[in-house]
DNA sequence: ACTATTGTACTATAATATTAGTACAATAGT
DNA sequence: ACTATTGTACTAATATTATAGTACAATAGT
């Protein structure tokens, strides 16, 4: 699978949060495919040079979000059905990411029209 | 002065990465400019509700980097050399930004229009 | 049955980040 | 000289993040 997720030591996100993360556009991304296997909780540890524990957790967090699966023995595979969050989830997540998303938007000195007026030309229904 | 810079106490990045990141950003997006005043320590803590050393640390650091300038019982400054980045680089600031939040947000499984609509929904000038 | 592999669950420890509180040093204005 | 304001420098306590190590549980294959 070669190196489909990285992480940086020298970032001040939390190595967690940036495994998350990586993993989680890896996929987005189509670097990562549906039912493909992901590295052992281990390997992914030594590959990463960071602690098995802090792999596990984002596994597990993963597992508990649905974007992957785990068969114990046999390893951690991304969810073949992405199977989505119940709707009040995924609106929970969608005012996070969006709370965040405007902030930063926002703090570069875009005004809310103009930010929305980008997306609004990025966007694929238009 | 209003709010020139906010955080995100939900945000696994570190409070303190977070406000000098917000700074340098009100900075770049010359919402402060050069030798204009920033809020005492105190008061930045306060109207944040994080620690006034979270706040200094933060001072001390942007000052190493010659990002602001302080004078002892007066207050910090924006140093007088900045340069704010163009509106090209803001852009593109603005392009990856939103670049992920589209990926994430549609990850989600939201379609572009509904996410445009609860973008609407959130921002001020609606 | 046995073995290797894999995810999971612990304990313990260290490092980093955050908060609370106090005190001191330098400056401006009265 | 005095006072208020501001940045700075501490100590102490707590929370979060990361590491190290060990053990157990489930699965696949022999």
């Amino acid at each position: 699978m070669a190196n489909a997720v990285t992480i940086d030591p020298s970032d001040p996100l939390p190595l967690y949060a940036q495994l998350e993360r990586a993993i989680r556009d890896a996929i987005a991304a189509g670097r990562l495919r549906p039912g493909e296997k992901l590295p052992t909780v281990r390997q992914l540890a030594v590959d990463l040079r960071i602690n098995a524990n802090t792999v596990a957790k984002v596994y597990v967090e993963l597992e508990r979000a649905g974007v992957v699966e785990t068969r114990r023995g046999v390893g951690t595979f991304v969810s073949e059905s992405q199977t989505p969050l119940t709707l009040r989830d995924r609106k929970r997540e969608l005012a996070g990411l969006s709370e965040s998303y405007l902030l930063r938007a926002r703090q570069l000195g875009f005004s809310d029209k103009e930010i929305l007026e980008y997306l609004a030309s990025k966007s694929k229904e238009v």
